[in-house]
DNA sequence: TATTGAAATAACCATATGATTATATTAGTA
DNA sequence: TACTAATATAATCATATGGTTATTTCAATA
């Protein structure tokens, strides 16, 4: 996973609704009606969270009749996780100052 | 760490240049002026995510002289990661559903 | 086929975000 | 004290974000 998508999934997690929507789907799969009440806000609201959730594949959608149902990608929340403990070396950049003499070297 | 919390770092993370700082943080703490050549930015452009940074406790401040060092706050940093993999639990949220008759069950 | 219910899309709006340039502020030094 | 270098802050701007209401799409059913 590239440092693109990681910023990608941070962002669709960056926000209260769509994390609290992560966290019930750890319980339990569920259609936009039902997340509908628990959340007080417009059904087109929760429609625009799941598809952001979606585009980075945090979730899973499956139709069960005239409801849509999304599934936590427990794989890929854990991906996320894994990523921020282990972010890209970068100490290239270091040594590329250095040659232009660009590096603060202090005390 | 409140839902609350975890929200306001994990915006501060979901930045390709603020996701970038803190990797660069890992190999060594640094000043502003080694980061604006690194990432080709305006000076105020990089004080500004320090700030934002600094706000959430991922890095901590210190003056040496002239310049201003940024520390990666490695602990907070896998408080974040550790949050993301241990998110709150909320049944309770479809046992109201399920007094509400809002509950939809499937097949 | 007409109707109903769930979800998605469109159009819109207020606020947040990430950049810029210009201007302080702060510390070291001639 | 005046000057310079590093950083922060202010004002501004274009774009992204998260909500709204209105409308469309799609599946089940009378």
């Amino acid at each position: 996973m590239d440092t693109k998508q990681v910023v990608a999934m941070l962002k669709a997690l960056a926000d209260p609704t769509r994390l609290k929507i992560i966290a019930l789907l750890q319980t339990r799969s569920c259609c936009v009606c039902e997340l509908v009440p628990i959340f007080g806000i417009s059904q087109p609201a929760i429609s625009k969270h799941m598809s952001r959730l979606k585009s980075v594949d945090l979730v899973i959608e499956s139709r069960k009749g005239q409801w849509v149902f999304y599934t936590l990608n427990k794989a890929r929340l854990e991906q996320v996780a894994h990523a921020l403990g282990n972010l890209p070396d970068y100490s290239e950049e270091f040594s590329k100052l250095e040659q232009q003499g660009l590096l603060v070297t202090c005390e």
